[in-house]
DNA sequence: CATGAATGAGGATTCATTCAT
DNA sequence: CATGAATGAATCCTCATTCAT
């Protein structure tokens, strides 16, 4: 019953929830990053609120005024980003034209870039379904799904125009995905250049899992 | 001066202390298998020793007859599974004959049959150094290493013979690594025909890594 | 640009953090309070959270927001009560008149009033070095040095003079700890008139430890 | 029902009986003296039983044969020692001739070679109600009032003939007591040399609490 | 007697979650 | 919104005690 409750909504006031609205997907933004990085550090059991929290200058009560329970951030989380790596994907794989071959190749390249320089957390979020909890290995099936048609249908375009030769593409596939999603953990960060050479070097390991030998047959 | 303190060590006695030592051992042996298949399927921080000793209709505190904590009893549970299947590949590799090509094979039938058959723990349990306390990750560093350089030597043999055609030694391990230790997520245990049919499938997948194509260019 | 934005720090805020600070700094010394009476009466490893926490009528759990650990805790009560009766007792000394012997009296008056009334604790926790873990014993053996030091410079100063004859400084010192940390275990409180007698016949009886012999001969 | 159950007494089985009772006898004796032991160094809250057990080369079960429950371990401990000293000194007391004075001295300096030297534990394990569990406590308060009693009548022979000036009694008993059961505290073991000449002083120091100056004024 | 095995009853510590301010 | 306080439910670990061999 102060003034205060008794305002009537003015355009200011709905150009303020805005304000407000963008102010708090922004914390939401933050929140998630945040997580994402101790998720990605020490798996879902090892992580804790408080961290999460302090990583913010934050209080953990504070983070439940964003999200409900710690369920509901680890699967944003996730979905987050997950979606956004594999949207990325889809919607590379639509534009793209070319070969099959030329094609598997800006795809690798693409998520070889994710996991070593943009988002390599998320190689532990939804690449594997590690010990999560059920709900999230459910979520995270899904995604992986989404992810993975990406490439099963460059493959199988591939196989059907005879440039790619597999002998079984359930399995190719898990070996490929297998392959990437190892990647986090042995690839120390470092300079551009390295990054760049370990990329290509990379999309050719993993290329020729679709039986595309490369030109060169150095060694390191 | 009594019977008893006559009394000489017997053979019965030795029996008895042999029964005894025997016994204990089993019941470690047990208890290993219990908290390997509990790891498996949870990972280390998920794993909690009441789950243990219910899985043998003991008392937490039992096990701790058998050792002084959990990470010794981790521990234990890593170094038995990761080393018995080392030595197992490790062995195999010294007695083989043949060309690189053919040993390569031999050696990823192994390791197949291993993770798909024999041990499916293996994988969680030392292929994959995730979120284990620090302890734990050294000593799982360490045995993969040795794992590691089985296939590493094989491979150098097959590159210097001209067999193998790889760009990057280092690269194509990890990534042979990551195909493996990425099969018990996606293959669900079957019929001994589906079994052997897969492990064959699937080294011919991985030897593609190696640069070796299979012959047949089949699909399922 | 809200006022929410636009708010500065006022002394409304500033005193609102006060009072808060001001409420953690109460509980914290009920906590101390609560836990140095369960340490007084049982030792360190009887005293179990739990109890300290009943008495606070608490959780085990909330003490955990106060202290990070059981040691801590009983460190701080150790510290507070220790340097609490040290300073007192030093501040004190340097504000002394008169001859070494009034000097020693008001000392040891002093002591037998917080031994006796003030804080009957003290004897227990910081007076003798029993079977604390080692962390605790430093720490204790170091307040009692600081303790001691006061009446040992007070002693020296009387022998120096001739007010006192002794044997040997340190094993002078030493008893009369001995006696003084004794007493908690024989008085039993009683009324103020009581507690007088008792002090002045302490402080007597403890003198002739500096070779100081009362007037009067008498008999309980 | 075999050769041994039907076997009739026989007087050699009463000597073996005998025998086998003296063997239990020094048992017995053993595992207290180790109790006692660890029991001085811990106190009793931190005294397992799998460490007395173990410095004995035993299994704590072994221990269950001699004593039904650790409580009885420990009381068998306190009553054994506590007992002991205080008889050596009752026996003492009553042979002894001479004035109150010199009785006194005796008797002091026998204490002080029982804490400094025989049972260095007593100090701990009966002259101090630590923090016992009850039943204990009743025990070694018995003990304590006996052990008291002998230097109380001493005392009073010397106050009745004028050779002590004290202020109280019951307050110059617990004084000495304090000033001698904090012995154990201070004094490190060394050459016999020093050990002699730390009883004396010693010795002097408390007679003070008597109302006796020692001739000598000299500092170390 | 001696012992290894087993266990129940604690006890310290962590952590997701709730709530009043 | 933000937060400090509070808590219940785990979870690891200890230890006195019992029991079969």
């Amino acid at each position: 019953m102060t003034a205060d409750n008794l305002r009537v909504i003015t355009p200011r006031d709905v150009l303020a929830g805005d304000r407000v609205a963008r102010k708090r997907k922004e914390r939401v933004r933050q929140i998630l990053r945040a997580a994402a990085e101790v998720l990605a550090e020490r798996g879902f059991h090892a992580t804790n609120l408080d961290d999460v929290a302090e990583r913010l200058d934050l209080t953990k009560a504070t983070l439940y005024h964003y999200f409900p329970s710690k369920q509901a951030l680890i699967s944003a989380c996730i979905e987050q980003l997950g979606s956004e790596v594999t949207e990325r994907l889809e919607t590379l794989a639509v534009t793209l034209n070319g070969t099959p071959r030329q094609r598997m190749r800006v795809l690798l390249r693409e998520q070889a870039t994710v996991l070593l320089q943009d988002y390599p957390e998320t190689a532990r979020l939804f690449l594997r379904p590690g010990p999560w909890p059920e709900p999230h290995n459910a979520q995270i099936k899904k995604l992986r799904t989404r992810h993975n048609d990406v490439f099963r249908r460059t493959i199988e375009d591939g196989v059907r125009v005879g440039e790619f030769r597999i002998t079984d593409l359930d399995i190719a596939l898990h070996c490929i995905h297998g392959a990437l999603d190892n990647v986090p953990r042995w690839y120390k960060p470092g300079s551009q250049a390295k990054l760049r050479k370990t990329v290509e070097r990379l999309v050719d390991t993993v290329m020729m899992l679709c039986g595309v030998l490369p030109e060169e047959t150095t060694r390191p």
